[in-house]
DNA sequence: ATGATGCACACT
DNA sequence: GTGTGCATCATG
């Protein structure tokens, strides 16, 4: 817990170490402030360099640290809380991300705590004022699981020493893995723990949250992007003070500083949004994994499609798998039908539209799923097979109808598609694939009297149209919802009978080794949201590749046959879950100083990789100029993670000693993107 | 990260 | 001779 340190006597000195959001791990020491509210756990804005700035104060002394002229220690300023916002658990939780994602511990405490001002009153929680605490009944399989989550309780009081084994709850979409969840959280709270929830987005956790405010009240708080950062704090401080004991929330959720913690929910594990992509590039699951270890917490994850990594776990022993096979509703799986797209002139097939038409018929609902990412939509010549890249980053350019411009995706550039190809100037040239737009026209000349409505990045920007689009999809007032990845997840609309995935595959073509997974995991997702309350339920999958197995497998639901050729094929390229990865990204303006900078470092790692390990490249990202900036990669690749990461912090010490100008690197421990 | 400093080349 | 640009450095 947080120590408060007794403010210091007027006029005598006291010291504190401050740590700041910069790459730099060292700390700084100064003089305590002229109110003496000075304390660890607090943060103060301090003069530093020539400018002020907000450090965090992790420790305090009564003498400043060797080497430092006591001339040159500078006061603190003002202290910013009037209480302890973290404590000695959070310091060392930062100092282990730090230590594991080679970050400094300013930056870990930073990225844990969040950055509102004040404390203000406690209103806007979610907690319901309406507590319905009536739990439902469980099914034989959810009771199993609860008892088996919940069986290793050991008394309050008693120290839970023993490392407990995770648990995953696997089960199809509709089987009620939420309920086993909430009868969890719900045991532990009622014997005075606290539990963390973790859900991938915003749009889910709104549900969650939802059901988790009406279940347990003033206990529950919530943390997510779209609160204000006074809110935040305060559903911070309400955690911190022990007034709220269940938290649910995305990603960052997992540091909610919780009194006992004794259970986290992983809900989605799969979900790639669990990685943080920027520094520090941590995973929730990996930092859960840690605080529950600390901590003898309890550790359950659920999904209906597993990532390979949990998979690999479950079937070796290391996850305790709870298998929840039937849906709850009685609905039936729906029928997955794969399509192929090859001969197909437009975007949609025949089997695609009769079904669209049936479904209209029975009065009931279609949503259409497109995969956007990846290069499903592209400027090409028939001639010589040009195509038409952003000047600046090596992606294809997007063709965006209303504008009347192609679009770079990744740095926004824009520009005017030529008439004919700039290389041969054939006039057989332009844009193929499907967008989002192009899709919406095709359906509105083939089905006039349907109600459309279209929901993706373009059309959702502002704040609150998804909501509003979904209300009226789900109020019946819309008959068909066309959209990207945001319709694929956790939503659930009673009156949908179809679902159509126009292009299944695009993630396909992407250099990853995780596209097949990707892929898979996405097509079965986006099938769950079919059929959920009618046996009728039916799922066109739309297709280049119909023998693709990442294709063929998902439409046949059939998980296991897919793992165990993905895995296998993991296991002999020795890709993870075989290995773990360490990969170092290099960006720079100048195409040649970054090459150099990645051999140096390259040669560097060479004779430091330990037995067993392999080093990939340097090489350039595929994705390999984004905004101007070269991109290349040096990946490590190894089966012991221990020994990988030592070396790793081996090589970064040397590297930095004499860095190339104009080059970043940046370290990925355990990427899940390799683009 | 970020602002200050020092050095290179350009130009009123 | 001063002015703009970027690499280098230190931050207590």
């Amino acid at each position: 817990m947080s120590k408060t340190v007794s403010a210091p006597l007027k006029g005598s000195a006291l010291y504190y170490d401050l740590v700041f959001d910069i790459p730099s791990k060292a700390a700084f020491t100064y003089l305590g402030d002229e109110k003496g509210e000075a304390a660890p756990g607090k943060r103060a804005i301090v003069p530093f360099g020539r400018r002020e700035t907000l450090g965090y104060i992790i420790a305090c002394r009564d003498t400043p640290p060797e080497g430092i002229k006591e001339g040159s220690v500078k006061a603190i300023r003002r202290i910013v809380d009037s209480e302890a916002v973290f404590g000695e658990e959070d310091v060392a939780l930062a100092k282990w991300i730090g230590g594991f994602y080679f970050c400094s511990l300013g930056q870990a405490l930073s990225a844990m705590i969040p950055s509102g001002k004040r404390a203000g009153d406690y209103p806007s929680s979610i907690a319901s004022e309406e507590i319905t605490p009536k739990a439902l009944e469980l099914s034989q399989e959810q009771k199993y699981a609860l008892d088996a989550i919940t069986e290793g309780y050991e008394k309050p009081g008693e120290k839970s020493g023993a490392k407990k084994q995770p648990f995953y709850l696997y089960g199809i979409t509709g089987s009620g893995k939420t309920e086993v969840f909430l009868q969890a959280a719900e045991f532990f709270l009622n014997r005075g723990k606290s539990v963390i929830y973790l859900v991938p987005e915003i749009s889910l956790t709104h549900q969650t949250a939802r059901a988790i405010g009406e279940r347990f009240g003033a206990l529950a708080a919530t943390i997510h992007s779209g609160m204000t950062q006074a809110n935040r704090f305060t559903e911070w401080m309400r955690m911190r003070a022990g007034e709220a004991r269940i938290v649910v929330g995305p990603r960052s959720a997992v540091f909610s500083p919780l009194k006992d913690l004794a259970l986290v929910i992983i809900d989605e594990e799969q979900d790639a949004s669990y990685k943080s992509g920027n520094t520090p590039r941590y995973h929730a699951r990996q930092v859960a994994m840690r605080r529950c270890s600390v901590l003898g917490a309890a550790l359950v994850m659920g999904s209906a499609t597993p990532s390979a990594e949990a998979w690999k776990l479950m079937r070796d022993g290391e996850i305790r798998r709870l298998d929840l096979t039937r849906r709850l509703s009685g609905g039936q799986l729906p029928q997955i039908i794969p399509v192929s797209l090859e001969k197909t002139p437009g975007c949609l097939t025949d089997e695609l539209k009769a079904e669209i038409r049936k479904t209209a018929g029975m009065k009931r609902q279609t949503i259409l799923f497109l995969n956007r990412r990846g290069f499903a939509y592209f400027y090409h010549c028939r001639q010589c097979g040009f195509e038409l890249t952003c000047k600046r980053c090596s992606v294809s350019l997007t063709w965006h109808k209303s504008r009347g411009k192609a679009v770079c995706h990744y740095c926004g550039y824009q520009t005017t598609p030529p008439q004919a190809c700039p290389e041969c100037g054939s006039l057989e040239a332009g844009f193929t694939g499907f967008g989002t737009e192009m899709i919406e026209e095709e359906l509105r000349s083939a089905f006039p009297g349907l109600r459309i409505a279209r929901v993706d990045a373009d059309t959702v920007s502002k704040k609150g149209t998804l909501e509003q689009a979904l209300d009226s999809f789900r109020k019946g007032e819309i008959d068909l919802l066309l959209g990207t990845q945001m319709v694929a997840k956790g939503l659930n609309f009673p009156g949908v009978r179809l679902v159509g995935v126009v292009l299944a595959d695009t993630g396909l073509y992407l250099p990853d080794f995780r596209a097949a997974e990707r892929t898979f995991s996405l097509v079965v997702q986006v099938a769950g949201r079919s059929g959920r309350y009618f046996p009728d339920g039916k799922v066109i999958v739309q297709t280049l590749r119909p023998y693709d197995p990442a294709i063929v497998k998902s439409c046949a639901m059939d998980i296991d046959g897919f793992f165990e050729t993905e895995l296998s094929q993991r296991e002999a390229l020795s890709f993870p879950p075989y290995t773990r990865l360490i990969r170092f990204t290099f960006r720079g303006k100048d195409a040649e100083k970054t090459d150099r900078a990645a051999a140096r470092l390259a040669s560097i790692a060479k004779p430091l990789l330990p037995d067993g390990a392999d080093a990939l490249g340097p090489a350039e990202c595929p994705l390999g100029i984004i905004a101007n900036q070269h991109r290349r990669q040096f990946i490590l690749k190894g089966k012991n993670m221990g020994g990988l990461h030592a070396a790793a912090g081996a090589i970064i010490e040397r590297y930095e000693k004499n860095k190339d100008s104009g080059v970043y690197l940046e370290v990925d421990v355990d990427p899940v993107s390799v683009l």
